[in-house]
Order: structure tokens, then sequence, then C-alpha cells
DNA sequence: GTCTATATGGCGATAGAC
DNA sequence: GTCTATCGCCATATAGAC
């Protein structure tokens, strides 16, 4: 691995953890073994290295999904799957998760244009489509809106969850969260198209 | 309004907007209008600062939704109520929804745990509640997670929809939103209870 | 309670040797 | 490509006058 990956993975996880003003540059030399100023050799500044982090850690999401759009099953049947994808992703790559938590909190609108289009565009339009598919009738942003909101919040609210009555081990049980997001969803679309 | 608050005030939108680490005492100091020795004379030091204005932020929440829990209302109405009101206050007040979202985000155990049982806990046992009476046979605390999880998603992704295909500028509009979720929740816990 | 002045240290970034 | 040394600045926090 060169060093130029050493840092972006280091940095990854670290800006997942402290933010960006958070990190310094020293302590992320520290972390990757390197003084500061052989990090400035591979990139120009800080704000240089986080964008380049962030696309890092966005690269290889896009085709955890394919299989589930590729695959012949019904729509109902890609819905589920397209879900217990979404769930694992987030909680396998937790710093990835953090990452994007980020970026939306501090909703930059240039930012933000450039994860909608450069990133999470094609998923999403893919996304609306099966929505169209298994409920014409309703708006297709809404609900692929509703279908990654459902997603993430469990994801998210993990460790708020915990302290809440009525808390059991299995909330933390990805193909129990599906589930029941799945059923959810399958219920009211039904409901609706019926 | 004493220095205190106005210090507490400021700081609440400040902390929101840049984290904690993003704000500095001088920035703060200058935002009031005092100098950084003044501030500490009020608060020991930065941390005990931000910790007593999240606290400030939180103060005034509980009572937004009495008078949904206290209507007179059927229990599907309850929840389009408690819906709406949880939309509107979090549209209305950024602020508060920002310093949630970065609260969750750190998840810090202790923090966590102060957040759950000190702040939201009422809240989210009357919501749960209100799921049982719902949908009896359905896991409360997964239902109450999902109605809160898809009112705050439409919040949290606004900056981020607007970038998408099919936005319109009614998924801006909190009673556009409210009812698409109540339907969405409703149509499904009826099929389930049917 | 608020100020000016300052102590002490970490910050991002660069220069120049190897 | 990596280092040591350093610049200039801003950070948190405090001392002491008013």
């Amino acid at each position: 691995m060169s060093s130029k990956e050493k840092i972006l993975g280091t940095a990854i996880v670290l800006f997942a953890q402290k933010g960006y003003s958070g990190l310094s540059m020293r302590q992320l030399a520290q972390a990757v073994d390197m003084s500061v100023a052989a990090i400035y050799h591979h990139f120009p500044d800080k704000n240089t290295l986080y964008l380049e982090a962030v696309r890092f850690a966005f690269s290889d999401k896009e085709q955890v999904f394919a299989q589930v759009w590729e695959s012949g099953c019904s729509a109902e049947e890609k819905l589920g799957g397209f879900i217990r994808s979404l769930i694992d992703v987030m909680l396998q790559d937790r710093d990835f998760h953090r990452l994007m938590q980020r970026e939306i909190l501090e909703a930059d609108p240039e930012r933000m244009q450039l994860l909608a289009q450069g990133i999470f565009k094609r998923q999403f339009s893919l996304l609306m489509q099966l929505a169209t598919e298994l409920a014409p009738e309703q708006d297709a942003q809404l609900v692929a809106t509703s279908i990654i909101g459902l997603a993430k919040c469990y994801v998210e609210y993990q460790p708020l969850l915990k302290n809440f009555p009525g808390w059991k081990p299995k909330h933390e049980m990805p193909e129990v969260i599906a589930a029941h997001i799945t059923e959810l969803l399958l219920n009211s679309l039904r409901a609706k198209t019926a």
C-alpha cells in the first residue's frame, strides 16, 4: 500500500471520528507514523486531503447494490434486497456511515450537489424506479426518501435506543431491522395499490 | 436578558453551525460582543459551556407535544398530530435539530444515556404507547423508531434532495411531508392489524 | 462583571537538507 | 519522499486592574 493510500485510509477513520476541524495534521501524521511535511508532499492542503478522503471512502460502494438491481427477482424482493444491503453497508463500514452523516450535517450546498450528482444519483434513480413499480400512483421521490430514511435511522439511533424502554438485543440485528422495514413498506405500498 | 443567557443562546446557534471544535471562544466572544475573559467569568471552561448550551436548547421542547397527547383525538389522529409537531419543531428550530444531529453523530455513550433518560424518555414512551394502541402485535420500539426516523430524514435530507431527479417544491412543505409519512404508517399499521 | 494583557501551547503550512 | 526546524497565527485559559 502506497503512503498516499495509507494516509487516505487513516484520514477517513479519523475525520469520521473527530470531524474536519477536530483532526489536526499533527494527529494524522502521528497516526500514519510520518511527519507533517511528508503528508504535505502528497496533498497541497488539509481541505484537499479531506475531499480526497471522502471520495476514496465512497469509491467502492456503487457496486454493492448492482447485484440487487441485476437479479431477476420481483420488485418486492428487490426492495427487501436493497434495504438489507443498505443496512449491511452502513453497519459494516461505520466510518463510511459517519462520514456521510457529517457531510449531511454540514450541508454545504456545493458539497451536497457533488454528493447527489456525482455519487448517489444513480442509486437513487434506480430506487425511485423501483418505487414507481411498487406504487405507481405515489410520489417516487418521497417513497425513495422514506426507504433510505427508515434504513438509516436504525443504524444512526442504535446508541440512543439502547437507553430507551423496550430495547431488545435483536434490535441490533440487521436481518430483524431489514425485515421490519421491508414489511412496513410493503404493507403500506400494497394497501395503497389495492 | 442576562449575559449568561445571551451567551448560551448565541452558543447554541454557533455550536450547531460549526461544531464543538469548530467554534472558538474568540468567535463566540465577538458574537456576543464581550471579551473572552467575560465568558470565562460565567463558565469554568469550554466543555461546560457546551453542555449547558445543549441543555438550554432542549429545555423548552418537552411541552410542545403535550397538547397532542392530551387531546381527545383518536389514536390515528394523535399519530398525525405527533408527526406534524415533530416536523414543525425540527423545521422551525433548525439549530435545535442540528445540535441533536451532532450529538447523535458523536454518539458518546454517556451523553446518549443523558439524552435518552433525561430528555427524550417521556416522549418516546408515550409514542411507544401509541404504537401499541395502533398495532398491538408489533414491536413498539421498532414502530416508534420508524416514526421518528421517517420524520427526521425529510428535514435532514432536504439540502440533498434538491439535487436529485424528481424533486418538487412541495417536498419542503411540512404538511406534505407529514401527510405522506402519516399515510405510509397508517396504511401499514392498518393492514397489519386487519 | 467586564476589561486589557499575557502565558502557554497547538495549529496549518513551508524551507531546505538528505 | 521523508525528515528536522521553524514561521506566524490562533487556540484555551488566567492574572489583575477597574
